[in-house]
DNA sequence: ATGAAAGCGCTAACAG
DNA sequence: CTGTTAGCGCTTTCAT
């Protein structure tokens, strides 16, 4: 591959002028420049992106962790951030880590701070001290889809109120008259989605429903277990008139469940989920849902991360977004 | 950050003897490479990856290059490629082109042959030869899921036999007694999925059937497409008893179709798709399809961009690697 | 077994 | 406006 140099050679000027026809173009005689541009083309120059981080002292990369992309709900978050960033002049490097914190970790000791600038975690096995400790030495760390608001972590965040995701989907059940509501309470995210159950259970509670926890089942986030939950609690608990589901993924397995089982959706039983991913609309019936904008979480933990880069925090409290509250997106599954 | 230089000062050492405990332990002794060790936790070291890449006129990253990530195929073929490519040592870098020639063009003359030292194309709206021109000078490029087994690019490649794909789905539907066939054909894949259509066809015609085109849709490569052009294919052409789509999204975009229009499937109308991407099992009736089996491909796509960084070629012939014949995946929909 | 030195390709002062 | 110089952090001979 050609090198500044070769084309420097080649345009009879030196490599620092053909860095700046590059770089600030205006510092540079047009003339110069034509002859400069014309030789780049000639020997199809690229840039060296690996010399310019070197020098720069930075990289034009960011990462971002995950469990894994076969999730479907991640798909939807890695395009909107992988957009944001290229708005922002960076490239997105995604790391699954399979679930395993080795991988994980191996990822974030040997990416972060070198070959990408910043780092966002979506989820993960790690530790968040672990995490805290790693950008200390290295690149700044976000967090993104906290299911905390009110309860911060040590590190920079994003935060989705997901208690009032909960409270939504509750209160949209009682509106429509359901007591006997079921639940699947998934466990995606790095541990129980239990921000979401107790923002539901609140509000059942202020109508004076006590939860059942018969009708509670917690199971891995998938739309299998979906299924296969919605299969056991269905038979378990024949009276429940409505099903909440702690993301869609178990939502869509409890409505494909619910047409095997023959159980007519909405009349029978009525299911509701929280995130609104793609599939939610492309269903039949239509999933009922509780959104929470993944594209402007995406893009706000994006920003989030290139501010840190830009303006490296001291000993301050670790800046937290909230993301726009949820909202409630009516379908056919209610 | 720490550098190199910081450890080597700490454990009275020189640069040199640092890198080499850190990639040729044999050559140093024992106390002094635990005295280097030592200064590498104590100032919590990481290597910057930048700089060793520059150093050894190599870089760690492989590029992946596919129009949208949130198209539910290409997760399961990201996270395959994905762990083939850090088993062998190397990152991945996914490049959502977002079906804008602008945009792929951008990523490949920034990173290939400097942030990537190879890349895979899934899908692309450049053209060939314009590929052929940036592998001349920067990085190995390999084509993944090509269409054409017989008639090869001038590119590396990794073709999938879809035709026989194709045939597979249609001797299936001509053994359940099927005669009267609907086709939805995706424009996925950067073109009209037509190899997988002739295949169809031909296997058809053999059976001395006729297609008929009026019971033939083109139609973009989503659900919703599917869904779309399924009521109206069944509303125009009634007497069909059978529906083959050149891919499971339309397939399954159908099937939501047909239950909404209150056709029962498989007794009223069979479905078969191609791909066997994971949403095929978990709809309800699950998707009875044509596994391309995208993880061995993901994988010897990697594995042949690997091998091409290793091994350069000359003026040889660009070297193709077939997939393993598409295999019939029989569920509930047929 | 360790050190010294050169260089990967680029950027960033600073001179002229 | 353009050239000179130094150096980013690392690897890699070549000496010692």
């Amino acid at each position: 591959m050609a090198t500044l140099t070769d084309v420097a050679r080649r345009a009879k000027v030196t490599a620092a002028t053909v860095s700046n026809v590059l770089r600030n173009p205006d510092k540079v005689r047009p003339e110069t420049a034509e002859r400069v541009k014309r030789a780049i083309r000639e020997l199809g120059y690229r840039p060296n992106l690996n010399a310019r981080a070197l020098a720069e002292g930075r990289s034009p990369t960011l990462a971002l962790m995950l469990s894994s992309i076969a999730n479907p709900f991640y798909p939807e978050f890695v395009l909107a951030a992988e957009r944001a960033a290229r708005r922002a002049g960076y490239f997105l490097m995604v790391c699954n880590t399979d679930d395993d914190a080795e991988i994980g970790r191996a990822y974030l000791t040997q990416i972060a701070g070198t070959l990408a600038e910043g780092v966002l975690v979506l989820n993960t096995d790690i530790a968040i001290n672990e995490l805290c400790e790693s950008a200390a030495v290295g690149a700044p760390i976000v967090l993104s889809l906290w299911e905390h608001p009110e309860q911060l972590p040590a590190l920079p965040c994003v935060a989705v109120d997901f208690a009032h995701a909960g409270a939504l989907a509750a209160r949209h059940l009682l509106e429509l008259g359901h007591r006997d509501i079921g639940m699947l309470v998934g466990d995606g995210c790095g541990g129980l989605q239990d921000a979401r159950a107790t923002g539901f259970r609140e509000v059942m509670r202020e109508a004076g429903l006590e939860p059942d926890d018969a009708a509670v089942l917690q199971i891995p986030d998938t739309i299998d277990a979906g299924f296969a939950a919605c299969v056991e609690l269905m038979e378990r608990e024949p009276h429940l008139s409505a099903l909440f589901a702690t993301n869609d993924l178990l939502a869509i397995g409890a409505l494909q469940a619910l047409a095997t089982l023959g159980r007519k959706v909405p009349d029978d039983v009525s299911v509701i989920g929280i995130t609104d991913i793609q599939l939610a609309h492309q269903v039949r019936p239509s999933l009922t849902t509780v959104a929470i904008n993944t594209e402007a979480i995406a893009q706000a933990s994006i920003e989030l991360l290139i501010r840190l880069i830009h303006e490296p925090r001291g000993d301050t409290q670790p800046p937290a977004v909230i993301a726009p509250l949820p909202t409630l997106v009516r379908r056919q599954s209610t």
